[in-house]
DNA sequence: GCCAACGTTGGC
DNA sequence: GCCAACGTTGGC
């Protein structure tokens, strides 16, 4: 899961209370679909930190709550507010995410895209710009690796 | 700040 | 349904 540290980095989250935040925010289907269908609670996520001076993985954390309609939606004076979504048939959802750990060091995106193994990462894809990524198992294990 | 790569919107 | 225009993302 992307986020970019100037709005809410790792440092956030774990200062959070519960260390554990509402994904909110999310309005593109396929990140919805993936938070909708491929995240249970007690799954682990990297978290990652984008448009910033050092982009990487920087550490990790489970989902604390599985998808629910994210009420920033219906809220008209909110940024991420959407007419399309109401209380009745809501469009977006988010998941609550907890804090985890940092890791040892920042896996850096240029770091990543060195790794043959990595080869089909979504996150390497050309044009991606999905806020939410898949990771296999391997890639999961393999990534975890080089910290 | 630049710009490629997308997703979305809206006219037709 | 097509597609140009526009807005956003995010690395560099």
């Amino acid at each position: 899961m992307k986020s970019e540290p100037g709005e809410f980095g790792i440092d956030d989250l774990e200062r959070r209370p519960g260390q554990t935040e509402p994904w909110d925010g999310v309005r593109n289907y396929q990140a919805r679909n993936m938070m909708r269908d491929q995240m249970q609670p007690g799954d682990r996520v990297f978290f990652y930190h984008s448009n910033c001076e050092q982009p990487g993985i920087v550490g990790l954390a489970e989902i604390a709550r599985a998808a629910y309609p994210d009420p920033t939606a219906f809220d008209p004076e909110h940024k991420h507010y959407d007419p399309k979504s109401r209380p009745e048939q809501p469009a977006w959802l988010m998941v609550d995410v907890r804090f985890v750990r940092k890791l040892k060091r920042t896996l850096t995106l240029a770091e990543l895209k060195e790794r043959p193994e990595l080869d089909g990462l979504a996150l390497l894809r050309r044009g991606n710009r999905l806020s939410i990524l898949p990771v296999s198992p391997e890639q999961w294990d393999f990534i975890l690796a080089l910290e």
